[in-house]
DNA sequence: GCAAGTATTCTACATCACGTAGAAGTTCTA
DNA sequence: TAGAACTTCTACGTGATGTAGAATACTTGC
């Protein structure tokens, strides 16, 4: 996912490989796990040529704000999980979302 | 965990396996499951007596936005992920941020 | 049109988390 | 002191994940 969030266009296997080179992977090893994040949706994917081009289907920022939903539906009380949130989280964080807010 | 956070006191590993008891769970699974949760953290025991009594470390809505900041950790644009998350959240909790920040 | 290379699919294996629980040991208490 | 309650150690099945080989399909140059 890093990989294909870092690049700007979808990738090839190939180029998930390329761009994850020091791991030396086999390249049935990308492909593996390309397939597997494609069945979570978490990619898509388009046949160009010879090759499937994959592209994430949301951007890694939208993808963290759903995992943050998902752990906040869990919440019985959410006014309680959004306070306890507020005040563990960075002052920063409190400015951002008073911006955001407005 | 839920039995836990749902008591108002510590409880015992058979007190536990009464509050699961339409599982019908082993005492063993009980125990083996509490001695995990201790483990990661999410429960402390205390003897007392005869047998332990186990307590969450923290509250599930403190659990819950703990579990959330982890997740907002991994973004390296907090603000992007802080924004993306307040547009996909219910206007409900909108207004409950707001409140809280004030 | 075919051989060689590239890409894909299918299958496999080790590891880890987790749900589950039995066997054996420890500790109270009647 | 014996039995009950409690704890620990060990184990097994399952599913997710990291990893990759074998086999198959598709392109493309010659």
């Amino acid at each position: 996912m890093d990989a294909l969030w870092a690049a700007s266009e979808p990738l090839t296997a190939r180029e998930v490989q390329d761009a994850l080179a020091e791991r030396e992977l086999a390249t049935t090893t990308v492909l593996t796990v390309l397939g597997r994040l494609e069945r979570k949706g978490l990619l898509a994917r388009a046949k160009v040529g010879r090759a499937h081009r994959y592209r994430p289907t949301a951007s890694r920022e939208d993808h963290i704000a759903e995992l943050m939903r998902d752990v906040l539906d869990a919440a019985p009380d959410r006014g309680a999980a959004l306070a306890s949130f507020l005040g563990s989280v960075p002052p920063n964080d409190r400015s951002t979302l008073r911006d955001l807010l407005d």
